[in-house]
DNA sequence: GTATATGCAAACAATTTGCACGCCT
DNA sequence: AGGCGTGCAAATTGTTTGCATATAC
C-alpha cells in the first residue's frame, strides 16, 4: 500500500518525539487539536498504529490503556506505581541480556521489553 | 477490610495454578463453570483483581485484554507474535539485572518485567 | 484523476460497578 | 447477626470501524 504523508500523521510523529512522558492517545489527540484543531480521535488512533506497524514509535501497554514512545533506541521503562508516570531508563549497565541462550531452545527473539516497577525518585522522597 | 474465603476465590486460583497458558478473566471464566455453574464474569474479575492485590498472582498486559498467571516466582515471558502464546522462560542465565544502579539513581525497586518478543520453537520449525 | 486518509458517529470488546440478596465467620 | 462477596445487568472506557467526503500525489 501507498502511503501518503498527511499533515496529521506528520503532527502526531512530531508531539511524540517532543516530550518523554510516554502518553496516551487521548493526550496526544487533546495535542494535536493546538495544530489541527478538527482532527478527529479515531485518526489519532489510526495514524499511531501506522506509525507503530512501521517500527517509528513504540506501544506499551499499560492496564488497558496504550501508551506510546517515540523513542525507538533501545532503552528501559520504570513506572512509578505511586504517581503512575513511566520513565525512561537508559543505564544500560543495569540489564544483561543473552539472547543466545534463548535462540539455542529454538526462540527466534525480535525484541524484548523490560519495565521496572516500584517508586520513582520524586514520590520517594516526598514520601506520597 | 477483613476478607472471606470463598468457594469462588479458591476455584479461580486452583484454575491459575494448574496451567501456564496465561489465560484471559474469560478463559478463568469458562473453566470455573465446570466447577460453579453459575458464577459470574464479574466475580471472576473481582477476584483476580483481589489474587493480583494480595500477590498470589501476576496480572499480564497482552494488548487491550488481561492475562494472569499463577506463577510468582521469578521468571521471564516470551510472546510469539505469530501464535500470541505466550510462553515461561526459566534460564535466569539469560537475563542479568543490576537493581543497585537504578537504587543509586533513587528509584525503589518493587519488581520488573521482562518479555521477549518473536517466534516461538512451535512457529518456528512450522514456518506459518 | 484516483485511491488513500480523514471526520464523524456508531459499534465493539474488555472491564467495572450498583444493587439486592446470599453466605462466610 | 453482620458485613463482605455474589449474580445479574447496566454502565463505562478505550479502541475500532463504516461511510461519505477531502486531499496528497
Amino acid at each position: 500500500m501507498k502511503r501518503r504523508n498527511t499533515q496529521q500523521r506528520k503532527v502526531i510523529l512530531d508531539i511524540l518525539r517532543s516530550t518523554d512522558i510516554h502518553p496516551t492517545a487521548d493526550w496526544i489527540y487533546e495535542r494535536a487539536r493546538q495544530y489541527i484543531p478538527n482532527i478527529s480521535l479515531g485518526t489519532v488512533y489510526r495514524n499511531l498504529k501506522i506509525l507503530r506497524d512501521e517500527g517509528l514509535i513504540l506501544e506499551l501497554s499499560d492496564g488497558k490503556q496504550s501508551r506510546f514512545d517515540g523513542r525507538i533506541d533501545e532503552h528501559f521503562h520504570f513506572k512509578c506505581s505511586n504517581c503512575n508516570s513511566i520513565y525512561d531508563v537508559d543505564t544500560e549497565e543495569a540489564v544483561r541480556i543473552n539472547e543466545e541462550i534463548l535462540q539455542k531452545e529454538g526462540y527466534q527473539v525480535h525484541s524484548y521489553d523490560i519495565t521496572f516497577t516500584g517508586i520513582c525518585p520524586k514520590c520517594n522522597g516526598s514520601q506520597n
